[in-house]
DNA sequence: CGAGCGCGATACCTTTTTGATCTGCCCCTT
DNA sequence: AAGGGGCAGATCAAAAAGGTATCGCGCTCG
């Protein structure tokens, strides 16, 4: 399981489409089918149910959904916290900083 | 950024030191100090300090590595909750459970 | 009732990323 | 001053991801 993955399956359930869920992302249909496969490989259940109209998400896949949103909030914050902590550095000492000797 | 890669800050944080790191992760030294960098420079702060003792947690890390924390276990309940959704496929109509019918 | 269309899946190839090994450099220790 | 332990860089092999072309299938519409 990657954050990609996490992030293609968060398109494609919102989308309920792989190919639009595809163009969102920027890629090709076929990768991203498979990285769905894949996931719902390692995770040893159908996220999905496949049908001549798109993809429905199935109850597990609606589990998983929530956590996956979660996740990738988390990043989010990760990401904001250390840019935070590094527009502002004179609140905490930085040994990084180096002194105009040499 | 990549689950891999957080799973990896956290054990050289954890260990404070790439090489024990490593050994833990079960993957050798220099692709887990590559990766490090490469964390490092897509979030573009300095997360550890190099000493010649191993790698001292910076403020930055230390802000990252709580969120690192809180991201891995969200996975786990991600995985989790999938798991016990197809342990108990009888709590909830399942459209993929295929008729008898022809 | 059959042809076309829209959908995901498969096959195959290319490119990017990841990991291993070998080696270098720096600092501490003795 | 020499040796050892630690991280980083270079290089190569393997694995993973993405792209294009194509298939199969079910619905829809003529």
């Amino acid at each position: 399981m990657s954050l990609t993955q996490i992030t293609y399956f968060v398109a494609v359930a919102e989308e309920q489409h792989v190919s639009r869920a595809a163009r969102r992302l920027h890629i090709s249909q076929p990768p991203l089918s498979r990285q769905i496969r894949n996931l719902e490989d390692e995770l040893g259940a159908t996220l999905f149910r496949r049908t001549p109209r798109g993809m429905e998400l199935l109850p597990a896949g609606a589990r998983f959904l929530a956590h996956a949103r979660s996740i990738l909030a988390e990043v989010d914050a990760a990401r904001d916290s250390v840019a935070e902590a590094s527009r502002r550095p004179s609140l905490m000492f930085d040994p990084e900083a180096d002194p105009p000797t040499s």
